[in-house]
DNA sequence: ACCTGAACACCGTTCAAGT
DNA sequence: ACCTGAACACCGTTCAAGT
């Protein structure tokens, strides 16, 4: 036995984890239709009755990938910049936990159909820091476009990196992940650091209590 | 008469604009190499003599649409928060000047390839600056990954607005175009915010002449 | 409710051979 | 130097029909 091509008749949920499965051990370009069926032991053909096209297959994946997501343990000492940290790291690891899971949720995101939770956690995030809400909603859509693709680039590299491809000529670093987390935490810390500087040319002093804070200019 | 199918025999010159004029004109899904062949009267195989595989030949749209950009007209007194934001703006404006231009760029830049050029602008106006080497590198790469993942968004929205597919249920926003400058700006100022808060953070009095300024922690 | 079988209309790429 | 012709090994999706 190979896999779970065990009994027949399979559910919605069955098909959405075995897509999964065939993404984290052969990556996006092999997770195909045909494959994923065989892997079911059915006919391409059937999977159509649970997903009516790939694009709906690929924006469940990305729902589950972001929904995997931990929640971070932020204590109730939170402040939001870290609560903002907090978030961007969860994600960036429920990304990292499966292979090409950046560009599954980027491309659905895009479409504007995965990646809305992921958003929201972050505008969540952002808002408790007293941003008004279009502040909160646009420093979140910058945040997940760092955040994707950044993870998108260092998902890339590893793989790049298995297959020995080297583009630039040169020896390309080898990717260590104590410099990607490093790269990542400064964007997101560059991202962060433009919101408290948004606060702190609304409130020149006092700037301490987690008010309304308006946005810049319109 | 339809196009430019006139003489036979081509160079790798024609293919690329052939190439781009499709993209511009079809979208990316649509630019296939058999359809690119036959634009150019040929046959598909003809177009592998002119460059190895359809990656490469993506990474030359990437390389040629950047290289549109406008080099920001910054006058002499442009400090450094306006050279950046002048270089995001004409890489955003290089992007939106063909269909489908982000996710070219950024299918390319993510494996080194494209968008090499665009990053390097975007360093150079961050170190003018003063901001130290591995400051700058991190600051473009964050500043490239916010302008294509936006930029990517903008256009997948266009192409659902023409073709009339709502995702979300609800008459999704039209795309305004004003909202989305306004929102583009608004990200590109968070980042630069956060360029002026690690440098006031380094310099905290007299924080006015552009020198070398470490980057907050490694 | 869930799947088969067969077909439709495509893909990117290779390679011997032509001019 | 640049291209043809034919093939290889695939794709996603539809649809009548089966159980």
């Amino acid at each position: 036995m190979t896999g779970n091509e065990s009994a027949r008749r399979h559910t919605r949920d069955d098909v959405a984890e075995t897509a999964l499965r065939i993404l984290d051990d052969y990556g996006l370009p092999d997770l195909t239709m045909r494959r994923l069926a065989a892997a079911l032991d059915v006919q391409a053909s059937a999977l159509y009755w649970h997903f009516p096209n790939k694009q709906t297959l690929l924006a469940e994946l990305a729902d589950r990938i972001v929904g995997r997501a931990a929640v971070p343990a932020a204590g109730a000492g939170a402040d939001w910049p870290d609560r903002v940290r907090g978030e961007a790291a969860a994600l960036r690891d429920a990304l990292l936990a499966y292979r090409d899971g950046a560009e599954v949720v980027a491309s659905t995101a895009a479409l504007g159909l995965g990646g809305a939770p992921a958003q929201q956690r972050l505008e969540a995030a952002v808002r408790s820091g007293g941003f008004d809400d279009e502040t909160a909603a646009r420093a979140a859509t910058a945040l997940l476009h760092f955040v994707l693709g950044h993870v998108s680039h260092e998902q890339q590299r590893m793989q790049f990196d298995s297959i020995g491809v080297l583009a630039t000529g040169e020896a390309a670093d080898p990717l260590d992940e104590t410099d990607s987390a490093a790269a990542f935490a400064f964007g997101v810390d560059l991202l962060v650091g433009g919101l408290h500087r948004l606060r702190d040319a609304s409130a020149p002093a006092a700037a301490d209590r987690p008010e309304e804070i308006s946005r810049s200019r319109t």
